[in-house]
Order: C-alpha cells, then structure tokens, then sequence
DNA sequence: ACCTGAACACCGTTCAAGT
DNA sequence: ACCTGAACACCGTTCAAGT
C-alpha cells in the first residue's frame, strides 16, 4: 500500500498521543509508518508543515458560528470550540501554539471570532485586537492545563497546595474577557 | 578563569541575541565560552535549569508593585512590566514561556499581580484565575509580537495587509481585561 | 511517481579520566 | 572542585539512486 499524505496525518496524532509533543520526531514517524525518514520529504516539505497540517486539521474541525444566538454567547461558543479542538489530543495545545507561532500560511482560528466581535459593534482593529486576546486566553490556559496533566501523570507533583479546578479557571477567566469586550461596546 | 554560572549565564543571553532561541544550544554555547559543552553540566543540571534561571532573573527584575496607586492602576504597570521583561531580549518571550510551561521550581511572574487583585477585593482563587488570565495575555502577545517582528526581520513579509500596532493592540486587550475585572468587584 | 540508502550537520547528556 | 575527551543515543534534511 502506497504511503499516502492522509495516512502519515494520522499516524502523526497515533504517535502524538503515544509519545507526547516533544518527543515527536520524523523518525519516530517514519518507523512507526514501517519507511525511511526520507520519504515523510515526498509528501511533506518539512516537519513544520507537517504539523501546520495537523493544526489545520483539528482547527477546521471547529463549529462555525451560530448566527442565532446573541454575541457573548457566540464568543463563549468559540472559545469552548478552540479549547476542545486543541485539547482532544496529547499535547494538542503547544502543537497548535507552536503552528500559530511560526505564522503557517492560512492557519487562523481568529476569522470567525472577529466576525462575531465586528458584528457585535467592535471596530474592525478593536475587533482583531479582542480576538487576539481571547484567543491568547484560551491557547494559554489549554497549554497550561495540559502541561499538568502531564506532570500529574508522571507522579511530579508539585509540593505546593491543590491546584484550582481548570474548567473554573477557564469559565473565570472567559466570562471576565466577555464582560470587558461588553464594557467596550457600550 | 575560572568558568562562573554567572558567566555562563550571561554568554547565554548574548547567544540567545546573536542566534534566537531556536539556535541557543548547549554546544554552541560551550563554544562561545571556549569550553567542552560537558562543563557547562558542572554548572546546571540541564539545558531547563539554565533556561529557568535566565528566565528567572529576568523575571525578578521586575518592578515591585507600587502600593500608592490604585487596583487598575497597578495591574497596568504590572503588566506592562512583564511585558518589557521578557521582550527585553530577541525571543525573551518564547524563552520564558516555555519555562512556564514545564513549571520550573519557584518561577512564577504571577504571584505579584495575585496579591494586587486580592487586595482588590477578589477572592482567593477568583484572584488566581484573574491572574492567570491577564498572564496568558502579556505572554501570548509577547510571543505573537516577537515572533512577527522576527519575521520581518528576515524579510518573510506575510501577502495580507498592514498588521495592527502591536503597542496599540496590548494597550486594547489590557484595557479590556481590567475592565473585566472591575464587572467582577462590582 | 514514490521510496531507499547513505550521508551531512547537528543535538543533549553521561561519565571516566585528568588536573 | 572543575574541566576534558570520548562516547551514546538521538535529531531534521538532502539527494543520488533505484523501481
């Protein structure tokens, strides 16, 4: 059976969850595939597109806005539909954040988040600067959470007091941007 | 001479401007210090430490919080503090955000800003989830700002059409955060 | 078109041995 | 105490050559 680009995506994730993000290397991929390192460089550029595909993948899959429920609640739709996307795999978080980081051509969950905030009211500047800023809430906290679940599997507890709950803390933290994106539009 | 973890430390800052973060390795290093990259393991545990201890002085050269002014106030300067102490240097951001991500023994920017917004009135782990909140912010635009500015830097234009002021989209996002927080004392 | 084989230029880390 | 030398177990990527 031929190598296909579908195939080395889904074994990506396959070893993702099995290895975790740092120890997901081309090589690793390539055995699990049964192939020689070199030929992941057929059907992709490099390891870094290859994981913009990933990204891309997962992102796509969010829900797009229903455009009958009033904005705060679209905003709060969204933010639950990222923190979902980017969680659903092991270390799906800092993939995402590193994909977002190196700017991947065409890789920007933002679009439908401005959309809501524009039409709400907001400027279209005020509109992409607030959405950044959810934007970098929600990628903050799934990478945070993440990052300690992670530790809390490998028994590295840290010595410190029981950590506050991670869905209160993003509920918190969601209904305190969504209160200040409404002081803005009044 | 003596090799001194301060040394050490120093020459890492001055690789890190030099190369980026993604070029500051444990053997160009040790070549900078025109030394075997084994001696550096003398002076750190690991590549983590050294980089937890970067951060970790950058962070500490933070302003105190000025007790005179205001809750919104100081939560300004705060941010505004840590926003300069990490972009203080190419990449500072992406360096301290990763060793916030693996929870380095003691390094926490927040424990400053927790304080304030306790004393503003929020309760203990409302206090904590504002924090956090306000800190995924600062780091999350700093990444995003220097990561673009490197772009430029090497001339990698992205098609679309003129980016928002960075200073004026932090300034947006901050304001809206404390106003999100004031809904909250309310 | 699609993949192998072999190489290039790197990594972080360990550890015996030297001084 | 502090560092060297040499090794171990890896990386991402390229590229001629095979089929």
């Amino acid at each position: 059976m031929a190598l296909t680009r579908q195939a080395v995506l889904d074994e990506a994730i396959r070893t993702l969850d099995a290895y975790g993000f740092a120890d997901l290397s081309m090589r690793k991929l390539a055995a699990a595939l049964e192939v020689q390192p070199s030929a992941l460089y057929w059907h992709f550029a490099n390891k870094q597109s290859l994981l913009a595909a990933v990204a891309t993948g997962w992102l796509g899959a969010m829900p797009a806005p229903s455009s009958g429920a009033t904005w705060d609640e679209q905003v709060r739709v969204w933010a639950h539909g990222l923190r979902r996307a980017v969680t659903a795999h092991r270390d799906g978080a800092e993939l995402v954040a590193s994909v977002l980081a190196m700017r991947a051509e065409g890789v920007d969950p933002t679009r439908g988040l401005v959309a809501i905030l524009h039409q709400a009211g907001l400027r279209a500047p005020d509109a992409r600067a607030a959405a950044a800023t959810v934007l970098h809430f929600v990628m903050g906290h799934a990478v945070d959470e993440q990052g300690h679940a992670q530790m809390q599997a490998f028994g590295v507890a840290p010595a410190g007091a029981a950590p506050d709950d991670p869905d209160h803390r993003f509920e918190y933290g969601l209904a305190l941007l969504v209160d200040g994106i409404r002081a803005r539009l009044a």
